[in-house]
DNA sequence: TTGAAAGCGCTAACAA
DNA sequence: TTGTTAGCGCTTTCAA
């Protein structure tokens, strides 16, 4: 019931190298020939077996993707894009998640390579703790790779946005708005660029860095939630707060609303992202938005250009848009 | 730089089985050959080559998953459970898209299977043009499969939710709140089931099934907002709305407010799904919440059962709770 | 406890 | 234009 070259090539009356010209179609097979083994293939309703092509040609025609966490909106949108520029090479995704623990990112990539994807792109954990052993080994091995966000210390091909830049215009919007006193809710390990877009945004505008106002969150609603509640019921609050992400911007709105604050008269929020429920949201929020979709698209295009022309050894960062988009919580 | 197997054996001067063996931890090895060989592999930074493995073994130690869109926050979550459940048996998750075609969908299966995936958890489109031509090919060749909802004519594994008895929930709340005339915005093809459980709820109650009142929209934001304009802009207007899932839901509420409807005084929704944004809606809505991290976790489960005891036939259909969460928007 | 050898299903020289 | 043959890197009898 499941056939093999061999099988069509006994029906055919010809040899696996002749099938195996006409499943590839290579040229310089005889027309008649040809037409034959293909209607062998539609009766025997034939399917090679890629697993055995990719171990001949040494490729699997398969790519790994690495993201942080697969229920938020903004790598949903990142892995449409992967997908969406994958399969149009003919690439096939196959998906990890570190779920922000540097141990899932190493045993996910160390399952990927020895999957023996073609290349691999991946979301990097900016977790201090983290030590990325797995990225020398590939760098050192030319592994066509591409990171979404630069890794200090290592020289990878990046598809990011400039998040500095964008955490500086977001909090400088805010400044200009009249907020002195302005909080910074960051994601895990405190997102380290958007983070110092965030100080410098204060310091180019002659304001104090106070580290109370810098809170260790986390990526999710309620990481918001909680550190919002936390921070809005201690003795020294901000007026304005620019969070990681959207969710956590959303989080913050539900518990500044529950502890009676008005967003944006009381409080201003801005989040990062743009996810589609921004609009939608209670206060819609003002956020900056990121291309994700492209983000994925130009990933995938620039790995399956690694892939090509494995070994040049250049490395291409590719920075997209991202800007401010006001809505009503800012 | 990229050890096999033979390389293993040479330098640690025993034969390929050896460290085959010690590799897969199989009894039989002496404790010194075991160590020693254990050493070379570290020496030698080997990792064995999976597709080989596959090859021989004929077993990838990957599953393939078809969604319909993965920019839903439902099925982000259904992956995640399949994601979750798969990795702790210790495999490789696959991910395909339809996007709501066919095409895509008979694509996906296709090129999974050539990929030789151990099984396919795979949410099939109930679009009646699609003819699911795979699916009897599967299914005759004992393919391990699960779907996530049934699909007519095809005895399959299924793990779901019972949609008839949902929407009949749904909709008889809204008839016990007082509303006559209640609409569907259904999702892609009428979502059979789910405009199954309205008609009945409605005649249950009574009350009429009418044309007008039954629209096919899709399962986007935009497609509950544009629907939404049209239906209430019309001469002839429902009080309430059921419809296909949370996004549409979300779309038709910001319809509604646009065009100067109260929600639910005026006209009341109800979605499908209780993805987590609901709560943060402009106005939370109330839904039927739908376990789907679970239905990923059961359905891959059971696909793992399927992989192991291939070929006894039977087949299982397993139907997770669903129900009614009221918030503000009815 | 270990090793030799055949085989998994394909591709790719090379020869015919 | 076609076929023969030798791999690709593993696993798995079977014999030693």
């Amino acid at each position: 019931m499941e056939f093999n070259i061999g099988d069509v090539a006994r029906m055919a009356s010809v040899s696996k190298a002749t099938v195996s010209a006409v499943i590839n179609n290579r040229p310089g097979v005889a027309p008649q020939t040809r037409e034959n083994v293909l209607r062998v293939i539609k009766k025997l309703n034939y399917r090679p077996n890629q697993v055995a092509r990719s171990l001949s040609v040494r490729a699997t025609k398969s790519i790994g993707l690495v993201i942080k966490e697969i229920d938020n909106p903004h790598f949903a949108r990142v892995i449409k894009g992967v997908f969406s520029a994958s399969s149009r090479h003919g690439y096939t995704v196959i998906l990890g998640s570190s779920e922000h623990s540097p141990e899932k990112e190493n045993m996910s990539v160390e399952t990927l390579t020895n999957q023996r994807v073609d290349g691999l792109i991946v979301s990097p954990l900016q977790a201090s703790h983290s030590d990325f052993g797995y990225l020398a080994q590939l760098i050192a091995r030319n592994y066509p790779l591409v990171t979404l966000g630069e890794v200090k210390n290592y020289a990878t091909n990046v598809v990011d946005i400039n998040n500095e830049a964008a955490a500086h215009e977001a909090v400088s919007y805010l400044i200009s708005r009249g907020h002195q006193k302005i909080a910074y809710l960051s994601g895990p390990a405190f997102s380290a660029h958007r983070l110092r877009g965030y100080q410098l945004a204060l310091i180019d505008h002659s304001l104090p860095i106070e580290t109370k106002f810098i809170l260790d969150a986390g990526p999710y609603f309620e990481n918001g939630y909680t550190k919002g509640k936390q921070l809005f019921t201690s003795s020294y609050i901000p007026s304005a707060v620019f969070c990681y992400n959207d969710l956590v911007a959303i989080g913050l709105v539900h518990a500044l609303q529950e502890l009676g604050f008005k967003v944006p008269d009381d409080v201003a929020v801005i989040g990062f992202d743009d996810i589609d429920f921004c609009q939608f949201a209670r206060i819609p929020l003002t956020t900056i938005h990121v291309p994700a979709y492209e983000i994925g698209e130009k990933a995938a295009d620039l790995l399956m250009r690694q892939i090509t022309n494995r070994g040049n050894g250049m490395v291409e960062k590719n920075l997209l848009d991202a800007y401010l988009v006001k809505r009503e919580s800012a």
